[in-house]
RNA sequence: AGGGCUAUAGCUCAGUUGGUUAGAGCGCUACACUGAUAAUGUAGAGGUCGACAGUUCAAAUCUGUCUAGCCCUACCA
């Protein structure tokens, strides 16, 4: 028997099948099964578990899904290993916030071995619920044997691709890896770099008010500048402008714009009244000039203007001017040769200020580069290590170095200066000193107080300088052509990804700065001695430990932590939840001196509470304030009730904060405390009400906590699930600080030191393809199998990520791509086009919608709906809508099946089916569309196109199979005996059926799967016993139906085609004319359009008259006289001849009369004379429709016209009633519920209406109601009475006999 | 600021190498159908194809300039 379904509910299948796939592991036999060397080769971009996933995530790891599953119902072999990212700032901060520290606290009140251990274990905090959205959406990921970034084998990994940088060289000589510095947010307050990341945090952005100075500097006149000059002695001075003249001192060019038109005007300084010529953009001249004064004398203090010869900026470059703030300690004979000159930037504009750009490389990152690519020198007190790198004018603290003249040992920016020493009334920022003395000079055009936004230190909230610093750099530009020559070998969806967003960032590709100075990540493995002279990078643990062992033996260090490899079988979980319950010496101390605190300045409403509960006051139970327990402290904590009591803030319902409660109250309560909360107010207004609460939970024992959901929680909170290599103070971790301790022996013998920095985690995600096999120490032949991927997807804001680093490293290490297809998917925004997020309260609970909708609705409609790499609109509307459409038809119509086949006790045989020929029309039609199906489908699959594909099914399921062909072939499946047709019918559908799920599995795995399962199952045992194709357990795996040319009939499509616009256009007729259905006609007219039209449709004919409902089809023919053709030009055919005669062809051909029209089709040619040219037109060139048949009803779309003969007879008459009167008692039988099969006697009341149709279709009505006596009675007992046409009544009686 | 994507009916989207009535589904209105019924059919209303300019006999489609939304990178004198 098939299984029979009363209502569709996907979220119950999903269950179903989940569970069914879990018992048979069917994920794991879907990769057995395949052979291994037939391999396609995914990679999963690691998620974080530190955040909880999202709906978006559900879309990217559907893309990821449906395409291996394609795969492997091809035949491949696709291992799916899952990862996990853990390392970076999002979990820093995280733990920070929790533990209530900063990063200044890092290594001072907490240790760092403490701290990473908590990011430890923080990392995995979601990976129950990753774990969980994994399953019920239906991702096939290996989660049990996954990478994560964060042990020791993976970060050996990444430590030998950093030595096989190190190692290499470009042909100059200079290695992949190197120490430099770059221009980067520093803090001096902080003394610390930023991240862009930390810059781009809440509030750094501020407005202040600084004194912006447009400075004048000097030309030199000299051959280059001769062209500047008009008078002998003229005083010539380019203008620029700067919000930060504390970098003044340090410039050493000016930068213009190449295309930047820049004038001189002769005008007067401002300040000292001297005359003086400026030069600046065109476009800038109205800021500083007024038109009006043009022409004026300049010793009336007004300014002129005078073009010059030459037309950009261009013809500026290499022009030399006088340094404007010398500062003689750092003077060098390459400053003077090569610095203070104009140099050319493309970047500069004229928005603002003067077109010409003060540019000091030390002090902003575009300026840094200008220099670098014109070859200006850095202005510095000297390095005797560096010539090429002095020392900045200004220090780390923020202070001008003592060497610069006047202003040497003030800070820069007015900020940094102590709040007394600003406040008191003399003192004058350093930026105004400089304007000032700029003023003096002679040397200022204009000074003045600017409004701008200007980054700040997050945790100082004093302003950041961009500042050079030291970082280690891969020399990602060396290999740059070579990465853009591979690019052009990816397939990337969509291509303009490839080559736009991936291709011009790869064009202009900078070094990668890998530093990082943070804690929880990758250490650098590199050691130098102090003087840097020395150096050595180190490529796996093994070399560490023989380092190690020199140094030892050299006496710097004490024993060698890394003597022994550890297993990973450790008890480190152990010790790991000890640390958390017995809480580390160092939190602890941190949180007794908060505590302490607290206490000292409660709140209001705690200290009313307190009141309450002190001294034993609450029925003798005896109450703590802020009270630890393990790493949290309570408010209030009742030790032998096992309660803590919190009296909580407005600042509680936050959407952050309310997870750090929960997470806290999980805590408490594994470690057996019970937890309850009240709001300030609540403590504050009803006082009574919570004590009254507070008695009653007291009251209750304590006991052991039941199994709730804070437990288990906990348990993902803080005990890391997955394998750690070691647990705390396990001298083995490759992790700061322990990696920090080892010393190693220079071979001059001199102690060598770790760098300090970390590296970028997007080193680590990047390095996936091989420390995920912990290549190249152990799985080289996996890993040889598994490189490079045949396909990727993630998010398109990873192109500069993981995208990235994937290339770069591959290209760099392995001089190969590391994925030849990817997929970059869009973004998930709300219905209104809105970003999801917290605050917005827009989010959507993925677990909520699998949950409503089922996983496949959810999958189907992210993928049909929009194609992936466009933004989508997720709308549940829309996933209601795939829901009914495609998934309610495609179980509607696997329902009726298999009603009928259970009625007719149909069994689909693999083994002897009927062959196509011996089917009917209908049944190879619908077959032909089905592989024309699987042939759009496979093409769409193959170039990563799965919109198009879902579409294509889509429209399969409802156009073609259920809305033709199924509602065409009712009446086969549930009308008399099993013979050749009915046969045909099942296995034509069964086949539909099946393929159709076959192709669905990728994007709807759950449904496609219960399909399949439903068709096979009564089948199942005798396709095992004779090993055919559908003795599989499950869908996915199962083969593919390949395409198959032989099977598809464009001839036959075509055919159909006509039958389907026909029946739609003489429907159309029949409505308009108000003729029911039932009610049968004579004929339809047809106009014969061309020669193979008659026999086209004849071949459809009986279709296209029992769903029309019309005795005969009649072909009319230019001979008949009835029709009027009309012509339509072809503009297709006739534009590229005629050009500009166009239009009049066009309305001489309109006017083609039926004749002109009959005679071209004949003859074939037809010249026509045109604004005197002659063209010779074909029959081709004109598009010809029957438009018209006059005294006929007719209706016409495209070239097909359908004429309906209205007249009515009374035979036609009788038949229609007689039709009406069975379907009237069919809707009797309907509702009285009888069975399908039941036999019955109808008894009609003796109506006029009646008489005709049941004396002359007695028998068909018989028949067709399954009635063995059909009587006519003048009265009826009981019955119904039942409205035949417009108000003719009838009783009528039915019942079983 | 640079780069990228998107813009077509109330909504979600198609629209092939430019070709003359710009389509589909949902929604809406009306009418049918009823042994697939959380269905189905037919018809109707609804569009200066984001704006402007250009190329062309012909532009939703090609070119340019804008505008709006979003993403990434950078953060400015």
């Amino acid at each position: 028997m098939y299984r029979e379904f009363k209502h569709l509910h996907l979220p119950s299948i999903d269950a179903e099948i989940r569970q069914f796939w879990e018992d048979e592991k069917i994920f794991e036999k879907s990769i057995s099964q395949r052979p291994v060397d037939r391999s396609f080769v995914f990679y999963e971009g690691p998620p974080s578990a530190n955040g909880k996933p999202g709906i978006h995530h559900v879309m990217a790891r559907t893309v990821k899904d449906l395409f291996c599953r394609y795969r492997t119902l091809q035949g491949y072999r696709v291992e799916r290993k899952g990862g996990w990212d853990t390392h970076g700032l999002p979990i820093e901060l995280q733990v920070e916030k929790e533990l209530g520290i900063t990063k200044e606290d890092i290594g001072k009140k907490i240790s760092v071995d403490a701290y990473n251990q908590a990011c430890r274990t923080t990392v995995m905090r979601y990976k129950d619920l990753w774990d969980d959205v994994t399953r019920r959406m239906g991702y096939w990921v290996d989660l049990d044997n996954p990478y994560i970034t964060f042990e020791n084998d993976y970060i050996e990994s990444v430590w030998w691709l950093l030595q096989q940088l190190y190692n290499k060289k470009t042909p100059s000589g200079e290695s992949y890896l190197y120490k430099g510095f770059t221009i980067q947010p520093f803090s001096p307050a902080a003394g610390t770099g930023l991240s862009s990341h930390e810059l781009n945090m809440p509030g750094t952005y501020k407005e202040v008010t600084d004194f912006s100075a447009v400075a004048m500097f000097k030309v030199v006149r000299n051959s280059a500048s001769e062209h500047l000059f008009d008078a002998k002695d003229e005083d010539v001075r380019i203008l620029a402008w700067t919000t930060t003249p504390w970098t003044l001192p340090s410039n050493v060019a000016l930068t213009v714009g190449p295309n930047i038109e820049y004038h001189k005007v002769q005008t007067v300084s401002p300040y000292t009244g001297q005359p003086v010529s400026v030069v600046l953009a065109k476009s800038r001249m109205a800021a500083y000039f007024n038109p009006e004064d043009e022409g004026q004398p300049l010793d009336g203090f007004k300014v002129g203007d005078k073009k010059l010869p030459y037309r950009t900026g261009s013809a500026l470059v290499g022009i030399r001017y006088e340094q404007l703030l010398p500062t003689p300690a750092a003077s060098t004979p390459e400053l003077e040769a090569n610095a203070f000159r104009v140099i050319p930037g493309d970047w500069v504009t004229t928005e603002d200020g003067t077109g010409v750009v003060h540019t000091a490389p030390y002090f902003g990152a575009d300026d840094f580069r200008a220099s670098k690519a014109a070859g200006v020198p850095f202005i510095g007190l000297s390095n005797p290590k560096a010539p090429d790198l002095p020392f900045p004018l200004v220090d780390r603290q923020g202070k001008f170095v003592d060497e610069v003249p006047e202003f040497g040992g003030r800070f820069v920016k007015s900020e940094y200066y102590p709040a007394e020493v600003q406040k008191d009334k003399d003192f004058k920022p350093t930026d105004l000193l400089i304007a000032l003395r700029l003023k003096e000079d002679n040397k200022a055009f204009k000074i003045e107080k600017y409004k701008h936004t200007y980054p700040h230190c997050w945790r100082t909230d004093k302003p950041v300088l961009y500042y050079p610093l030291d970082s280690w750099f891969v020399r990602a530009s060396a290999a740059k052509e070579r990465m853009a020559e591979l690019n052009k070998t990816i397939n990337w969806k969509p291509a303009s990804t490839g080559t736009g967003r991936f291709g011009q960032w790869l064009e202009n590709l900078q070094d990668w700065n890998l530093s990082r100075s943070r804690y929880w990540g990758v250490p650098l493995p590199i050691w130098r001695t102090e003087d840097a002279e020395e150096e050595l990078c180190i490529g796996s643990v093994e070399q560490l430990r023989a380092e190690v062992e020199k140094a030892v033996a050299a006496g710097l260090m004490q024993e060698n932590p890394y003597k022994t490899r550890v297993s990973s079988d450790d008890d480190h979980a152990d010790a790991l939840s000890q640390f958390v319950f017995t809480g580390d010496k160092t939190i602890w101390h941190i949180l007794k001196t908060h505590g302490r605190d607290n206490r000292k300045s409660p709140t209001e409403a705690e200290e009313v509470l307190w009141q309450a509960l002190r001294n034993r006051k609450l029925d003798g139970f005896k109450f703590r304030r802020q009270h630890q327990i393990g790493s949290f402290i309570a408010d209030f904590a009742c030790i032998s009730a096992k309660l803590v009591v919190e009296v909580d803030g407005e600042y509680h319902n936050r959407d952050e904060q309310k997870e750090f409660d929960e997470a806290r109250t999980a805590y408490l309560n594994s470690a057996g405390f019970r937890v309850i909360r009240f709001a300030n107010q609540q403590v504050m207004n009803a006082l009574n009400d919570v004590l009254t609460d507070l008695r009653r939970v007291l009251a209750s024992p304590p006991g052991p906590l039941s199994k709730g959901e804070g437990e288990s929680r906990a348990d993902s909170l803080f005990v890391s699930p997955s394998p750690l290599e070691r647990g705390p103070g396990g001298e083995a971790d490759l992790h700061r600080p322990y990696i920090d301790d080892i010393i190693l022996v220079s071979p001059s013998g001199k102690p060598m030191r770790r760098e300090l920095d970390l590296i970028d985690v997007w080193f680590d995600s990047g390095s996936m393809p091989y420390a995920q096999w912990h290549y190249p120490f152990e799985n080289q032949e996996i890993f040889k199998n598994n490189f490079p991927a045949d396909f990727i997807a993630e998010g398109v804001d990873q192109t500069r990520g993981w995208f990235y680093t994937l290339h770069a490293i591959a290209t760099m290490v392995f001089d190969s791509v590391a994925f030849k297809n990817v997929v970059s998917n869009g973004l998930v925004l709300d219905k209104e086009g809105n970003k999801m997020s917290k605050s917005k309260g827009n989010v959507v609970d993925p677990f909520v919608t699998i949950e409503e909708y089922g996983a496949d609705a959810t999958r189907w409609y992210m993928m049909a709906n929009a194609n992936p790499w466009d933004n989508l609109k997720f709308n549940e509307e829309g996933i209601t809508e795939v829901r009914n459409k495609l998934f309610g038809t495609l179980y509607n119509t696997y329902n009726f099946f298999a009603l009928y086949a259970n009625l007719d006790g149909f069994k689909m045989d693999e083994q002897n089916v009927l062959p196509y020929h011996q089917r009917t029309e209908l049944d190879r039609w619908v077959i032909s569309k089905l592989y024309s199906l699987v042939a759009d489908y496979h093409a769409a699959m193959d170039d990563y196109d799965v919109t198009r594909a879902c579409r294509a099914i889509e429209d399969f399921v409802d156009e073609h199979l259920s809305n033709w062909f199924v509602r065409l072939s009712r009446r086969r499946f549930w009308k008399g005996e099993m013979g050749e047709d009915k046969l045909a019918a099942y296995q034509t559908l069964f086949e539909c059926l099946l393929v159709t799920g076959q192709l669905m599995a990728s994007v709807a795995p759950h449904f496609a799967d219960w399909l399949y399962r439903n068709l096979t199952a009564p089948i199942k045992d005798a396709a095992k016993a004779h090993n055919t194709p559908l003795r599989h357990d499950s869908v996915h795996l199962t083969d593919l139906t390949l395409p198959d040319s032989a099977k598809v009939d464009a001839a036959l499509e075509k055919r159909m085609d006509y039958a389907q616009r026909i029946c739609s256009l003489a429907l159309s007729i029949r409505k308009k004319e108000k003729l029911r259905v039932r009610l049968p006609l004579q004929k339809i007219l047809l106009p014969v359009l061309d020669e193979a039209f008659i026999a086209e449709v004849d071949g459809v004919k009986d279709l296209i008259l029992s769903e029309i409902n019309v005795k005969q089809i009649e072909y009319i023919t230019d001979a008949s006289g009835l029709l009027k053709k009309g012509a339509k030009a072809n503009f297709k055919t006739l534009g590229g001849k005629l050009g500009k005669d166009m239009k009049d062809a066009a309305t001489l051909i309109a006017n083609f009369s039926n004749e002109e029209i009959s005679a071209l089709e004949k003859s074939g040619v037809l010249e026509v004379v045109l604004n005197g040219n002659t063209y010779t037109l074909t029959p081709d060139d004109m598009i010809v429709s029957t438009e018209d048949l006059p005294g006929w009803k007719t209706a016409t779309a495209g070239e097909l016209t359908v004429a309906l003969d209205v007249t009515l007879t009374p035979e036609l008459l009788a038949e229609g009633t007689a039709r009406d009167l069975v379907n009237r008692i069919q809707n009797i039988r309907k509702d009285k519920n009888f069975n399908v099969t039941d036999r019955v006697i109808v008894t009609l009341e003796r109506h006029p209406a009646l008489l005709d149709a049941v004396e002359k279709f007695h028998d068909y009505i018989k028949s067709e109601v399954l009635a063995t006596d059909l009587v006519l009675a003048d009265t009826l007992d009981g019955g119904e009475k039942v409205e035949l046409e417009d108000e003719v009544l009838v009783g009528i009686h039915v019942e079983v006999n």
